[in-house]
DNA sequence: CTTCACTATATCGCGCCGATACATCAGGCA
DNA sequence: TGCCTGATGTATCGGCGCGATATAGTGAAG
C-alpha cells in the first residue's frame, strides 16, 4: 500500500521522504500516516527495484556544505518510467484489499489517476464490504440481551451508525459516477 | 494489543485457540479480526511466559483417537495467576496507543474489569484524540479549493461526519459514566 | 458417496509501527 | 549574545500482526 501511495505521490513531482510523508499524510485526511520505519525502508526498496530514482538536487549553499562535510543531506525522488507504469497497473488490479480502511482510502486517494470503470468496481466492492459489516452489528445488537456486555454493545452502536453512514456516502458517490459516465458516453457519441 | 485481549478473554473461561478467536471477532464487533498468524505466535509467547497455561481437556473419545494417532487436538489455555495480574496491570497503565481506533476498541471491551477512574481517563483522553482528528480535517475542508482534489475531499468529509459523531457518541458515554460514579458517591455516604 | 462448510492447529515471509538517534536551521526570548 | 524549542530531514532496530498456505477431522446436505 505504501508502495503504491509513493509512486501516486511521485506523479505531482519529485520528492523527498519528508515532504512525500507529509503530503501523505494530507492526502489521507490524518487517518493514516505511514511511519518513517516504514517509509524509508520503502523507498529504498522501490529505488533498488528502479521504480523510483534518486535526483542529486541542484547543489546549493548549505546542501553543499553538508555533502561535504560527510553529512545528511536531502535525497530527492523521482518516478522513473517503470515506476509509472507499475502504478498503473497497481491502480487497474483491485485485490480485495482495495476494499479494507486502508486499501480504499488509499485508492481514493488517487481515484484520479484511475480509470473509471475501475474507480466504479471499486466503490461498489467497498460497498459490499461495508453492508457486510452493517449486518454482522445489525445481527449482532439484534440478539437482544444475549451476555453483550454494555460497552460492547455501544461500541457496536457506533460501528452500525458508521457503516450506515457510509453506505450513503458511497451511494451518493457511484450515482454521481454514474452520471458522469453518462455524460460521457452523450459526448462520444 | 493481542496480548491484552486474549487475557482479557481468558478471564470468561478457559479457552482453545480457535474459539479465542471467534470471541474476538464477536467482541470487537467484526471491526478486528486478529488472524491466526498472530494469535498462535501469541499464545506460545503468553504460554512461555508462564501468564497462561495449557489445560489438558478431559480425554474423550473423539480426542483421544486423535490423540493416540499422533494427530493435532485442541489445545486448551487458562488464565494463571501472573495472567490475572498482567491483566490487571495492563488494563490500568494507560499509553497513547489506547487512543487510537484500533487500542481503544480493545480497551472498551474490556472495561467492565476496567476500574472506573481508569475508564474516565481513556474515554477522555479518546476523545481528545478524535477531536484534534475533526479539527484537521475541517481546516483541511475550509482552505477552500486549493488543490485538493475531488475524492480527497469527499474522504475528508466521511472522516469529518464520522468524527463529528463519535465525539458525540463518547460525551454520552462520559455523561452515564459521571451519573453512575455520582450514584456510587451516594451510596457510599 | 462425495463434496462442502466448519472446526482446529500451525508456519513463513514481510509490511508496517514505535522508539530512538542524530543533525541542521529558524525564531523567540532572556 | 546565547539558549531553547520546534520544524526539517534521514536512518535503523525489534517486534507485532497479516495473508497465504498446509494439514486434518467432522457432520450435513445432496
Amino acid at each position: 500500500m505504501l508502495e503504491f501511495a509513493i509512486l501516486g505521490l511521485l506523479h505531482e513531482a519529485p520528492m523527498h521522504g519528508y515532504e512525500l510523508r507529509k503530503r501523505l499524510s494530507e492526502l489521507l485526511g490524518t487517518l493514516r500516516a505511514f511511519s518513517y520505519g516504514s517509509l524509508y525502508p520503502t523507498l529504498r526498496r522501490l529505488l533498488k527495484a528502479g521504480l523510483i530514482v534518486e535526483e542529486t538536487p541542484p547543489v546549493e549553499s548549505a546542501d553543499r556544505a553538508a555533502r561535504s562535510w560527510g553529512k545528511r543531506a536531502k535525497r530527492v525522488y523521482k518516478l522513473s518510467a517503470e515506476g509509472k507504469e507499475r502504478f498503473a497497473e497497481m491502480a487497474v488490479d483491485v485485490g480485495p484489499q482495495a476494499y479494507d480502511d486502508e486499501g480504499f482510502g488509499v485508492h481514493l486517494a488517487f481515484f484520479s489517476r484511475t480509470p473509471a470503470d475501475v474507480r466504479m468496481r471499486i466503490l461498489e466492492g467497498r460497498r459490499r464490504r461495508v453492508e457486510e459489516r452493517r449486518e454482522g452489528l445489525r445481527s449482532s445488537l439484534g440478539r437482544a440481551g444475549e451476555q453483550i456486555d454494555r460497552y460492547t454493545r455501544e461500541l457496536h452502536r457506533l460501528g452500525l451508525e458508521h457503516s450506515e453512514r457510509e453506505v450513503r456516502w458511497l451511494n451518493e458517490l457511484i450515482a454521481s459516477e454514474q452520471r458522469e459516465q453518462k455524460e460521457r458516453q452523450d459526448n462520444d457519441q
